[in-house]
DNA sequence: TATTGTTATACTCTATAACTATA
DNA sequence: TATAGTTATAGAGTATAACAATA
């Protein structure tokens, strides 16, 4: 348990960390929407998948994962193939044009990031990725539920507390 | 200057960390749209600001700043005040009702980082936010030209070259 | 003529809600 | 009845372009 002044500054680096985004966006991301290509760097990262898992991973509701994946097929980077073991289900998949697209993007995000990190020395740049990580996974683990979940904060948490990837359907 | 493998995995932390802010502002941002908040945040840390900094800062044109300064603006979070230097130019300054917002978002925030890192060391926590600071700092120096700039990529900048923060106004 | 800021238009991302087809 | 996924609609964020006022 750290000091509340470093979480506050925290909380200052991660609201300035969207300048850093948006200029990597700008500068790399030509031909492939921001949201087809977090769909891409799932299924290169973890696999084949469900909708559900995809909308799971990338914090999203799955009516607008559906919207990416749908957008993905459309231009042939992935399949989605019926799943034998649940007819509702199906499996996400990438196609080759969908991996060729995911390996561009990736080549010129990595070189814009050597650029602007060249004064960087090895042991910073070797320190960063884990930590973020980790941090990403301190937040999968409460989304998910793989964790005791921590209480919902006194604030929000308002009609259903969904644990979001899905709307609640009412009635 | 470290490995490729390194800023690649950097790459794919980036793209995750994606799910991290989505999660923060769905579960801190009541009545505080994102864009407000925002600027909110940069008016805290570096005091009162034409609009062009701002959007310097914020890393989008100048005509998203002007459209997030008018919404903070119409809400009382802040006002602008003639600059007796420059009769074009508006100076940006926190009202007190805007720092009673920002101050609160900052509370909830925090409040929700030191619950989903409660697990982590003082260390790792201390370690994190001087990282995040430095590589927007790397950034920035890019993109306000306070230093050599770095080739713009052998890949886009292909008319203007533009830094952001303005439209380049053909004719 | 160039710069500061604004507004109009269009596109993307996101959430909510309602709907389908399966379980 | 509940779940996986889709679609419709509406609300933000963003970029481009054109415009006004001032330098």
């Amino acid at each position: 348990m750290a000091a509340q002044a470093q979480y506050e500054e925290l909380v200052r680096q991660f609201s300035a960390f969207g300048a850093v985004k948006r200029d990597i966006r700008r500068l790399t991301s030509a031909e492939c929407p921001s949201g087809s290509a977090a769909v891409l760097a799932l299924l290169g990262r973890h696999g084949d998948m469900h909708i559900s898992r995809m909308a799971e991973l990338l914090a999203v509701d799955m009516s607008v994962t559906s919207r990416h994946v749908a957008q993905a097929a459309d231009r042939g980077w992935l399949q989605r193939l019926p799943d034998p073991a649940d007819r509702r289900s199906r499996i996400l998949r990438l196609t080759p044009e969908g991996r060729e697209r995911l390996d561009e993007l990736f080549r010129h995000t990595t070189r814009l990031l050597a650029e602007r990190l060249a004064d960087w020395s090895d042991d910073d740049v070797a320190l960063l990725a884990p930590l973020m990580a980790r941090l990403r996974d301190s937040f999968d683990d409460c989304r998910t539920g793989s964790r005791p979940a921590a209480s919902p904060l006194p604030r929000p948490a308002p009609p259903g507390s969904e644990r979001t990837t899905r709307t609640p359907a009412s009635a």
